[in-house]
DNA sequence: TTAAATTTTTAGATTTGTCTAAACTTTTAA
DNA sequence: TTAAAAGTTTAGACAAATCTAAAAATTTAA
């Protein structure tokens, strides 16, 4: 089976969105889609008959092990694809996504396969998120979120849920990148603001907002 | 202004007809398109619109120096893309076309720049068609049709004008490729077929067909 | 428990790229 | 030089992905 950019696109957001809800609906769907809710009906339908997922009006939706299969292969993909740009390239991790939006597209498995291995099969992206291997399988890390860790203890920045532009450049300030090990000083109970320290550099403030974002290896 | 994948396909097959027919009919492009004249039509007067050609009815079409530039530029991504499936991820020469077909649509210039910067900033593919650079410009080599070199000359390799696969794979098995030297030991005027050798391997015999396909360097 | 609010679906359009069949223009050749 | 052949365009239709407006179903809350 071979499905069009737009329906590879739809089925890796239901992907996603069964990651963080226990229930997707149209309308969450069409707001991750940029599009009207009447809109996600009509794939609904053409997904439901193309086995991509299971479907009942009104009453939801959820993805066959086909459409898991597929959407898998997507973010594969996706992240090989960023894995390339920013270490074979030279991209910062912050401009690579609508690269990769694009490039996750490319039909070819051998080339996939080939990609990878030219890559040295790696377990995570830029952003620190697990690359599904040929078969589908993640590498799953126990990770603990940075506004959770006890002060005093030091941590490797594993990846960061927020990818927008704006968290991207802001870690970039920081210098806070996938693997920047980290010293918790002070938790500031005003504000949930953190003091921390990278190696030898002068102690820093990161926001409450930043460091629900940021996860750790401890 | 950026174009559809569909049009980038029209733009690229006027800009090859045009190089090789003096007037690039209508019929034409819809064979090479694999479409009907009715379609061609109604993307004539699209294109026209955007101004990438200049299109009179019933009195043929030329592309304007916009939809050269344009063409120039989706030919450069399909022949950088063509040179990284070979030359990073070992691919056969054979083997490349419809994966740069799909690649040659990605639309990032930053990408293309730094994918050219991290071949090397190669002339040529991996057909030995040349690479325009980021201007558009590019190179032209001397070359020569096999099928007319002088006998007792050596020659090289540089360029393949049919690339089906079956071509590809015919020269394959003559152990020929782009930079391969050639001495030419007889031509057979019966059939125009030739008795060439590579280095110190046996002699053999290509048909006038292959000759003619395969252009050299003296 | 039922009426209001919210969510989802249906109905009917639109755009892009395609088709077939028919009409129109140009070219060819008798 | 003109009629037939060949090439091109027009007219009308369709599938994919989208929209808006209206109808229907579900959920919420009075
Ligand atoms: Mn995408
Ligand atoms: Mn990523
Ligand atoms: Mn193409
Ligand atoms: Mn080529």
């Amino acid at each position: 089976m071979t499905y069009t950019t737009t329906e590879e696109n739809y089925i890796k957001a239901i992907y996603h969105l069964e990651h963080v809800h226990d229930k997707v609906s149209t309308t969450l769907l069409s707001e991750e889609m940029n599009t009207r809710p009447a809109t996600v009906t009509d794939m609904l339908k053409k997904l439901e008959s193309k086995k991509i997922l299971h479907y009942r009006k009104y009453k939801g939706f959820i993805l066959t092990d086909q459409g898991n299969k597929t959407a898998l292969n997507v973010v594969r993909k996706h992240r090989l694809w960023e894995f390339f740009l920013v270490n074979k390239l030279g991209f910062e991790w912050d401009e690579v996504h609508s690269m990769a939006e694009e490039l996750e597209h490319i039909s070819s498995n051998e080339l996939t396969t080939r990609l990878d291995n030219f890559l040295g099969n790696p377990a995570f992206d830029p952003h620190g998120d697990p690359i599904p291997d040929n078969k589908g399988k993640i590498k799953i890390l126990q990770q603990e979120c940075l506004a959770a860790v006890t002060v005093k203890k030091s941590v490797t920045v594993s990846s960061v849920k927020n990818q927008s532009t704006e968290m991207l450049e802001l870690l970039n300030h920081f210098k806070i990148g996938i693997g920047t090990k980290i010293k918790i000083n002070k938790r500031f109970g005003f504000d949930g603001s953190m003091e921390i320290r990278i190696d030898k550099s002068p102690a820093m403030i990161i926001s409450k907002l930043v460091a629900l974002n940021v996860f750790c290896i401890i």
